[in-house]
DNA sequence: GCATATTTGTCCGTATGTATA
DNA sequence: CTATACATACGGACAAATATG
């Protein structure tokens, strides 16, 4: 067994929670879930935590567990932290090793494929491998996962977004603009570009939510 | 009740493992520990996935938990990483609210005030304050939780130091002399001091750590 | 390499406590 | 205030993996 049944568990709860089958507020009931997922209360609870680690899911005491629902608040923090974790790679980008610096380079490129095929999920997803990689310059596993953590916090908030097009088209050519800036050792620039172009982001989601929420 | 069990019980077990009667590298048997704390194993199971979260233990699939081993690599990762949040600290702090600003002057005092009475204890209990605050000058709760869960792993290593006094004495004046800079609103020295100051605590760290190997 | 003992992984049933309608 | 639904906590059981001789 490679997996623990718990993280099968949580494997499966992750992919609904992130394509929408239980959107942000549901309540994951132990009885009825475990009852549709064929196993006990006990496991499922396991997969629980392992949610809640990944802060997918809440916990209330006596209350039981639910989806997350990202508050506007959430998303200036997460961009705080962002900032700070990218910010980091950019000022390690000079010393970083070829194959993390190409990791960025790579990750340019694959947005503007899907870019020129229309696929705008696909952009989105290369989006954030793209700043994925802009944090991992810094070479530390521990902000990797941190990362990894924040990005799927932040895709919770992605389903209030109404067009992916409107909202990853401007940013394929802004991570080429900050690749170029990086490649060229232009450090103090791509670190003030990239602290504008988290700021426009942030912007648009929390207009989005408010949006949604009226 | 106003805390569930498991999280009583995980306070018992964090308090033992940074007392060191829980030395790194004990396994945690379900079975010995669940008798001698009066409570199930299910309950015992619960408490060790909150330990994990904090990194505390680490968790093998069918050998159970142990209490976590700091290796090299992982105090020069945790230093990468304080290096990112306290700098975005740092930086946030001309536009931070008074009261952050003031956290930070108070933790250079308190840790004067016991260098004068000799308490190296307590002198590393501020000093750790003092780090903290720098980090909360983002007035980020994310930044803040991460900073608390990485300042606990890394007294994991503190138990390597045979000098309280020899390692922390220095860092007094210096986190006065950067409380100052900050102050005097001379951010980029006070980021190029905060640098290499983390870079010599964690030199200091890893002698000591490969001392007590050998 | 094998057989055994130990420990964890998973599940169940039940009793109790807590929040909400 | 009562009823209901749910989470919390317990103990026991067996399977599966691992360690030991």
């Amino acid at each position: 067994m490679a997996l623990s049944t718990a993280q099968r568990v949580a494997a499966v709860l992750r992919d609904r929670i992130e394509a929408g089958g239980l959107p942000p507020g549901t309540q994951l009931s132990e009885e009825a879930l475990g009852r549709d997922l064929g196993i006990s209360r006990n496991t499922l609870r396991e997969a629980f935590r392992l949610l809640i680690h990944e802060s997918l899911v809440v916990h209330r005491l006596n209350r039981g567990v639910f989806v997350r629902v990202l508050e506007p608040a959430d998303v200036v923090d997460i961009y705080r932290v962002r900032s700070a974790l990218e910010s980091a790679g950019v000022r390690a980008a000079a010393t970083a090793p070829p194959a993390l610096r190409a990791a960025v380079r790579e990750a340019v490129g694959e947005a503007a494929r899907a870019a020129a095929d229309g696929d705008w999920q696909e952009v989105g997803s290369a989006d954030l491998r793209f700043h994925r990689a802009l944090a991992g310059l810094s070479g530390s596993p521990r902000i990797d996962t941190a990362m990894d953590r924040l990005l799927a916090e932040l895709r919770l908030a992605f389903h209030a977004m109404p067009s992916p097009r409107r909202f990853h088209e401007p940013f394929v050519s802004r991570n080429r603009v900050l690749a170029e800036l990086l490649d060229g050792g232009e450090h103090e620039r791509a670190e003030a570009e990239l602290t504008t172009y988290l700021d426009d982001a942030r912007t648009l989601i929390l207009d989005a939510m408010r949006e949604v929420a009226s």
